[in-house]
This record gives structure tokens, sequence and C-alpha cells, in this order.
DNA sequence: ACTTGACCTCCAGTCAACTCCAGGTAGTAG
DNA sequence: CTACTACCTGGAGTTGACTGGAGGTCAAGT
């Protein structure tokens, strides 16, 4: 099955712009384009634009997920590199969870605080 | 116990140059002046300012962060939509931290891959 | 008296990541 | 044949969040 842009937007959440500006910065090489020049994407290229933005919602630069892309393309020569690069990233994403579930506590704890103060306000 | 802008920048990890645009932005309205027009930081100020870090890093933009801060300075009558803004805020940090995991997991599937892909390699 | 360091303001510059526009092509429906 | 829609490129503009430079004040140390 194939797609194109349109499609591919509307499955990622990407706006068709964004996709284009991907393609521009390189993280699309592995498109195809059919004979008018439109971009081609099959069920691998969706899997890959879903890591794309895995990668990208999780704090990931766009140079790196480049090199990463770059790396994927090159075949499996790359295999080292691409893993050390990913491991680095699992344990960033790691550290993010721990510090936003801090950071949900401290948002808690402030509506505790309000619930409290509500309170001493209706009994005055 | 008062401090002047170079110490909050220590304790916060946010840059001199942050702190004074946060200022500019109308975050750091709660700040008084030394008679030279120096800012000064006491226990309160310091833990405000650790509330709009932990706003910022769990995403919330400035100019929601500021009408945070509007309604602080504004008293008691605005507890309540305070404590709205926080609440939806909640509910934002919650479903990020459910996200993370999805995407925690997508970069683990993807490591678990390259491991065996490896090991097939090895075994040609 | 002078230098040094930490602060100040105003304002311009930078950066990442989009977002949009003008002008064009290709395929399809009426 | 024409209108419409979805696509294309190159390049300019926008946004949010900083970042830095120029020029100045003030207090403490030598």
């Amino acid at each position: 099955m194939y797609f194109k842009i349109g499609e591919a937007a509307r499955r990622t959440g990407l706006s068709i712009y964004t996709i284009r500006y991907y393609d521009k910065e390189k993280l699309l090489s592995f498109l195809k384009r059919d004979k008018n020049g439109q971009r081609i994407f099959d069920e691998d290229g969706l899997l890959y634009l879903g890591m794309i933005c895995c990668l990208k919602d999780t704090g990931m630069p766009i140079k790196d997920i480049r090199h990463f892309i770059e790396w994927s393309m090159a075949g499996e020569t790359t295999i080292d590199k691409r893993e050390c690069l990913l491991r680095e990233h699992k344990q960033k994403i790691l550290e993010k969870i721990v510090k936003m579930n801090g950071q949900l506590s401290q948002v808690e704890n402030k509506l505790k605080m309000y619930a409290r103060q509500k309170k001493s306000i209706n009994n005055d």
C-alpha cells in the first residue's frame, strides 16, 4: 500500500509543511518519488516517520535524527553507532520521566495548598 | 535571607540572562529592588522561581505562566482560576508521562531489534 | 584614587523548528 | 475545455525562548 504526503500527514499528526521541511532537512531520504515527483510513503516509510516523531517528541534535535537516518540508510555496518545513539537517548528519556514525575508532585502539592487555603477561607 | 540574581541563577540552573528575560516578560513581578535597583530574591521569591521552572519545563508557554503569576499576585480572589489552570496543566503532564512511556518502549523495541540483527549477522 | 566584580538597562542578534506564499504541474470530474 | 484538488519547489517570514554586547552604577579591596 502506498500513500502520499497528505495521508502521511493525517496519520502522523504532522502538518504537510512539516513533512516537507523534514525532507528538506534530509530526514526523509528513504522516500521514493512517483513519475511526477510526488513523495511516496510505503509501510516502511510510515514506520520510519513514526520513529522520527518519537525521537523528536522525546527531545532529540533534528540534526541528531538526521545522523540516525543517515546511518540507517548506510546499512548494517552502522548498527553499533545507531545502537549507541539510541541507548544514550533512552537514558535521557528515563531521566525525563523521573524529572516529570517530580514536577507532577510539585503541581499536585500546590493544588493541595489551594484546597487547604479555600477551606480556611470558608471557616473564617 | 536575601539573594541577588547571581545566586538565584546558581540555585535554579537558569542563566542570569534568562532570569532577566523572565523579569522583562513579567514573570518576576514579585521581586523587590534594593536602593541601587538590584533585584532581591527572598525565600518566597526562590520558591516562585522554582515553580516557574517547573511549569516551563513541563511545557507551559511563558504567556500562561505570566497569567499564573499575575493571578498569584492579585490575591485570594484568583485561587479558583489558578487552581483551574494548574488542574489542566497537571492533566497535560500526566498525558506527557503516559506518552513518554510509550516512546520509551518504542526505543527499547528498536534496541531489541538491533540485538537480534547483530546475533543473526554473527551466525552467518 | 583606582581597579575589579557583580549588578543594571536597552536593544539587537541568534537559533530551532516550523509556516506560508507565489507560481507551477498532473489527474480527475462536469 | 475548464475548474478543482492535491501535489511540487524555492525562498521568505514567523514564533518562542533565549543570548549577548555596549555603556553605565555601585561597593569593596589594595
